[in-house]
Formats: C-alpha cells, structure tokens, sequence
RNA sequence: UGGGGAAUAGCCAAGCGGUAAGGCAGCAGGUUUUGAUCCUGUCAUUCGGGGGUUCGAAUCCCUCUUCCCCAA
C-alpha cells in the first residue's frame, strides 16, 4: 500500500524564513511545492534567490506573476492613502489582498487544500474558531500583519514558524546546509534602497511646498508636501532647535504642526476610531479589557472597544499609544489571540 | 559717520591665555515585512578679515568689515 503524502503549497520569498517553513513540513512528511510570486514587473531579484533555494531543498517551484494585481491593489492603494493625507500600512493590505489570495488561489489551481508561509504565527483553535495566535519568539511575531485573514483562509494555512525562535529558524537552515543570502526584508518591499518613500510618492502625486506650523501657530519652517509627513515623524523636517515631533497634517492648508513635547497630549490619543474592520471569531464584547496595538513591534495597551455606529468603532485606550497615525491598522488581542481590527480613522 | 554691545559649523551655543563642549539640523549605519519612533557613529586643524604681543591666542592689543541697541 502506498501512503500518499500530504501536498502542501508554500510561499518562497528568496528568505530563510520561508525557506526553514519547508524544511519544517518536510519533516512533518509533507510533500511540499513552492511558489514565488512576481509582484514588481521588471523588478524581482529574490527570483534567482528563489530558484537555489528550492533546487537546494528538493522542490518544485511554481512562478506566478501578480505584479498587474499587486500594481492594481497595493501600489496604487498606498499612493492614494498618502494623497488623502493618510499614512497606509501596505503589508497589512498586502497579506489579504496578494499573498494569501494568490497562495489560495494557486493551490486550487493544483488540487491542493493546505497552503503556509514563513511567518511567525500560529493558529490556533479557541472555542470551536480557528484563530491567529501569536508567534513563540515574541520578538518577531507577525500576528499584527495577518488580522484580515478570514476563517475560511485561516483553515488552509499552517505556519510552521510559529513555534519556533528565529534564532532557531537560522540553526536549523544552518545545520541542514542551506545556502541563503543573508540580507533580512526591511522598508517597504517596492522601495528598496534607491527609491526612498518620498522618491517614490514625488513620481506618483502632486506636491507643494507648505509651512511648518509650531504649537504656538507660529511658522518655523517649510515641508516639501504635507502628504509626505506622517504623525511622529522627527527626521526629514530639517528645522532647527529641535527635535520636534509631527502632531498634526491639514492636507487642505498644506501645512503641518509639530511640537518640541514628545510627551503631548496631542501624540498620545486616548481614543482611536477605526473602521473597515476584520473580526475573527465574531465581533468585541462591549465592558471587555483588550490589549490593542496601532503599530507592529509596539507595546500593547489596555483598552475597551465600542461601535459607534454601523461600521466605525472606537477604541479606549487606558494608557494611550504613541504617535497614531490614521490610515494605519488597529489590532485587537485578548491575550494571544487576534480579534481582529480595522484601520484607524481618527483619533482624539 | 556720537556712544555702547556683539561676531565661534547650516542654526543655537560653551569657552575668558594652554591647543575648539553640547544641542538641533544634516549625513552614514543599526533595529524593523508599513510610515514612524528608537539606537550607534560622523560632522570647525579652526573661531568675521588683516596685523601685533606671547613659548603658546577663539581668548589680550590695534585696525578694517558686518550686525544690533541707545541717542541724534
């Protein structure tokens, strides 16, 4: 009798970290096949990289070109937030929209019903409803980056990384004798190195020189373009007797506040309104302690959700978060667990 | 064209006869699958110009230039 091994799609990035996740389901006896998606046109220098890793690994690898629908979605998504004065968070938009989509997608095509990548997450079963959970090596969970993902998506994927340090994820590609290029994802995956945010957006929009307005409503100096701030923001304002922190954006005046005070009132939000939300495992309870986050790598803060009215939620922070940018996402957490989010509309 | 004061990096600024602090901005790295924040490093062979005193001058003296204040 010959026991058919379980088929399994797994995302390749060129990285170490998808590449231990099939290391990982070999071991498991998975029969793994491999993806690479094309998402820049002209512009994927992890291919090669792609390509050697699954000839080391002993996989085939499957080559889907998404960069008309990664343009359509991603791109052209993330140049109208920041025209609108908002500050989008495109990975998050990405997972849901791209990756995850197109990962499904892909292994329909091939019969295949499970698919994973190399994130660091888990999933996990609470109550009858398949969650996202954190990652073990807390350091680098990506749990905030997937709170989109619906049940139906959540019930294919496997994350082999979620229980394992990344520490451990280098040992082990070590140890196996993978060959990887070293250099770590970072910055916005389309704005590698020479195209920096502002290069990028300059291409894209229109933008004006404005004033730089200071707490006392005085002008203390001149941006290149209000859409190119973010809240927070302290470098690039090229203003001296800083430092002096972003507070606010009038994308109609063009102009931009900032204040000397990083600890403001006005950088610390004790309410956040938020909407197009995702809810895993159904909506918030009301009178319910959550832990949120407005940003990845940030600590959590205590708050309480409410519905404001159809669609829009607020949250209440207990002890607020720095900096919060509207067009960023709120994630929702009780303990490990992903509630969900939506993304922040304003604050106040 | 009387009197007084000040000139130190792109900006602010310490220094007061012993060989140019610090902050901001900038730049370069690091952290980071978003924008940020954050962290590290770097940034005046020279103190408005010229001369002088001195072993030694940003510091004292002379002079020129510029700016500010007060009187006209």
């Amino acid at each position: 009798m010959i026991q058919l091994r379980k088929k399994i799609l797994v995302a390749l990035s060129g990285g170490v970290d998808s590449a231990v996740a099939v290391l990982e389901l070999q071991k498991q006896g998975f029969e793994v096949i491999g993806v690479y998606f094309l998402m820049l046109a002209g512009k994927n220098a992890e291919l090669a990289d792609a390509r050697d890793i699954a000839k080391q690994l002993g996989i085939e690898l499957k080559e889907e070109d998404i960069s008309r629908d990664f343009e359509n979605k991603i791109l052209n998504n993330f140049i109208w937030e920041y025209q609108a004065g908002r500050t989008p968070n495109p990975c998050i938009l990405c997972n849901k929209e791209i990756k995850f989509k197109h990962l499904l997608r892909v292994a329909d095509e091939l019969g295949i019903k499970l698919v994973a990548t190399g994130h660091y997450a888990r999933i996990k079963k609470e109550k009858g409803v398949l969650c996202i959970s954190k990652a073990k090596d807390k350091k680098k969970d990506q749990s905030y980056f997937l709170y989109r993902l619906d049940e139906t998506e959540i019930s294919r994927i496997i994350f082999p990384l979620g229980t394992i340090e990344k520490i451990k994820v280098k040992e082990i590609a070590k140890k196996a004798g993978l060959k990887i290029p070293n250099s770590e994802s970072q910055d916005v995956c389309f704005m590698k190195n020479e195209n920096k945010l502002k290069d990028f957006l300059t291409l894209k929009v229109e933008s004006n020189k404005g004033d730089i307005i200071s707490e006392e409503g005085k002008c203390i100096g001149f941006h290149d373009g209000a859409i190119f701030c973010t809240i927070g923001q302290r470098r690039g304002l090229n203003i001296n007797g800083g430092p002096f922190y972003v507070t606010d954006k009038d994308i109609s005046l063009n102009r931009i506040v900032v204040t000397k005070n990083r600890d403001s009132e006005k950088l610390f939000p004790r309410k956040i309104v938020f909407k197009d939300t995702n809810w895993i495992g159904g909506l918030p309870k009301e009178n319910t302690d959550y832990s949120i986050k407005t940003r990845y790598q940030t600590k959590e803060s205590k708050a309480k959700i409410i519905e404001l009215k159809k669609g829009f939620f607020e949250a209440q922070l207990e002890d607020p978060q720095w900096a919060v940018a509207p067009g960023q996402s709120l994630v929702i957490f009780e303990k490990d667990l992903v509630k969900g989010g939506g993304v922040i509309f304003s604050t106040h």
